[in-house]
RNA sequence: GGUGAGGUGGCCGAGAGGCUGAAGGCGGCGGUUUGCUAAACCGUUAUACGGGCUAAAACCUGUAUCCAGGGUUCGAAUCCCUGCCUCACCGCCA
């Protein structure tokens, strides 16, 4: 959530910065400023009648002790009693009002992000790996999968619907290397703690990171009497974990990695990558989360984008990194590192991670602090975070990028101890 | 699912209508002492939102906050209602 004061005080450049993500906010912030105005004057007003009432009150107290009788002074806090219970009620709505407006505008994006409407907008940073050359003609993950007899398209469907996916044998055992491999290089070389939270989650936490409350659709919900969504990203039991809590300046930053399954509606993407493995309703992810100060948090996205690139040199997989134009970043983003991995069958380079610094908008929504060494004022923290990365992503690039012409794959070298030092997969 | 007991500051724990932002202890921070460490002693120690002062702070001042939301009352941490959560026991269960 952007600062409401912030934006009453600064209506033109968070308009500008709305602007630039190609949304037209006016009304909203003209709305927030109203309000806001409005509500810095009800504020001394209730205050100075509540300071009224606390006075008369000490009075009354004072004169019962002396045996004297307040009768009068009674009365007149009685009328006043009404008169703050009116004014307060008056105050929570437009708070309300207030916080609901500010609720579901986007973050702003950082200055050095480049401006512009679209995906055609990002700018690539930098490339690693050459995408091989094939003496064959590449063949998409979704035929060779099914040939090899480890993913089957059919049997998800039969067992969930579209969008779900059954991995076996060599399949299944990549997935839970992969898993396994990123898990240990991110906690053994990279820092972070590994954390297994919980796969369902309320809506306080999904409106701490900003998927409530405008993307509920985005999300699958328990049915019920419950507040539970299922996960749609790791990111959003880590980044809660520490939600309305002060932390102590000198324990950051705090680096947590998950692997949690996801889960995602997906609504309104029919049409789009309707084959394979790129978008289903469940996919794992290994995640990666920093809470850190505002001073160092753009050097921890950069570090962040680093680690989660080096999954990808391991893997041996080429890779080109994007920095995300202001039209094409998610709600809760400043700044938005894409990596994406060469997918030989699209001939293309497709998204398999995100790392995003979404600065002190989560923060506030989840009421993260830090006090800086011992005293301080406590302030809000600045929380990243990133995927590190998408398995089901990461399988089908190596399955593409490592076929060969009779249709079994070379596992990675770096993934063969994870694969009781299997070389190959084939049928 | 049933029954019972509870939710007070970073933690433990008192308070049972006004004198309580809240005793005491622990922890944290600053200091005294010390060759260093420990101990001891002294001081200090919440958050949010307003107002004043300011370049900005510091600071001063007000209001709110004892799980949350309602209610009773001139006045609620304290009484009543609802919700949420925790613990214990029973049942069920990986």
């Amino acid at each position: 959530m952007l600062d409401p004061a912030y934006i009453r005080d600064h209506v033109e450049e968070v308009r500008t910065g709305l602007r630039n993500r190609g949304l037209d906010s006016d009304k909203a912030l003209e709305e927030i400023a109203t309000l806001e105005t409005a509500r810095r004057r009800i504020i001394p007003e209730l205050e100075g009648l509540r300071r009224q009432q606390n006075a008369s009150g000490d009075q009354i107290a004072q004169a019962k002790r002396q045996g004297k009788d307040a009768t009068a002074i009674q009365e007149a806090n009685k009328a006043r009693t009404v008169q703050i219970k009116q004014l307060g009620f008056q105050l929570d709505s437009i708070e309300y009002q207030r916080t609901s407006a500010a609720m579901v505008l986007p973050n702003l994006p950082h200055a050095s992000v480049p401006v512009g409407k679209s995906a055609d907008d990002n700018v690539e940073v930098r490339r690693h790996g050459e995408p091989r050359t094939f003496d064959f003609q590449p063949q998409p993950h979704w035929d060779l999968g099914p040939a090899l007899g480890i993913i089957d398209f059919e049997r998800g469907a039969k067992l969930a619907g579209a969008r779900f996916t059954v991995l076996s044998g060599a399949g299944a055992r990549l997935s839970r290397a992969l898993i396994n491999f990123m898990l240990d290089l991110h906690t053994r070389e990279h820092g972070y703690r590994e954390v297994e939270p919980p796969f369902l989650v309320n809506s306080a936490a999904l409106t701490g990171t900003g998927q409530l409350p405008r993307f509920e659709q985005d999300l699958f919900k328990i049915a019920g009497e419950w507040d539970l969504y299922l996960v749609p990203t790791a990111e959003v039991p880590l980044t809660n974990l520490h939600r309305g809590e002060i932390l102590d300046g000198r324990e950051l930053p705090i680096r947590y990695t998950a692997y949690t399954p996801c889960f995602r509606s997906e609504a309104g993407s029919y049409g789009q990558d309707v084959r394979g493995l790129i978008r289903q309703h469940q996919f794992d992810k290994v995640e990666l989360v920093k809470l850190t100060t505002p001073e160092s948090s753009y050097d921890e996205l950069e570090s962040l984008t680093a680690n989660a690139e080096e999954v990808l040199k391991r893997l041996e997989l080429p890779y080109r990194t994007m920095l995300l134009a202001t039209g094409d970043m998610g709600f809760s983003a400043s700044k938005t590192y894409d990596i994406e991995v060469w997918l030989p069958s699209q001939k293309t380079y497709r998204e398999i991670s995100s790392c995003s610094n979404t600065e002190a908008f989560q923060a506030r929504r989840a009421n993260i602090k830090f006090r800086a060494a011992g005293t301080g004022r406590a302030e809000f923290v600045h929380a990243l975070n990133g995927s590190g990365l998408a398995v089901g992503r990461t399988l089908i690039a190596i399955l593409e990028n490592y076929q060969e012409k009779d249709g079994s794959v070379t596992i990675p070298t770096a993934l063969r101890p994870y694969m009781d030092g299997k070389e190959r997969i084939s049928k």
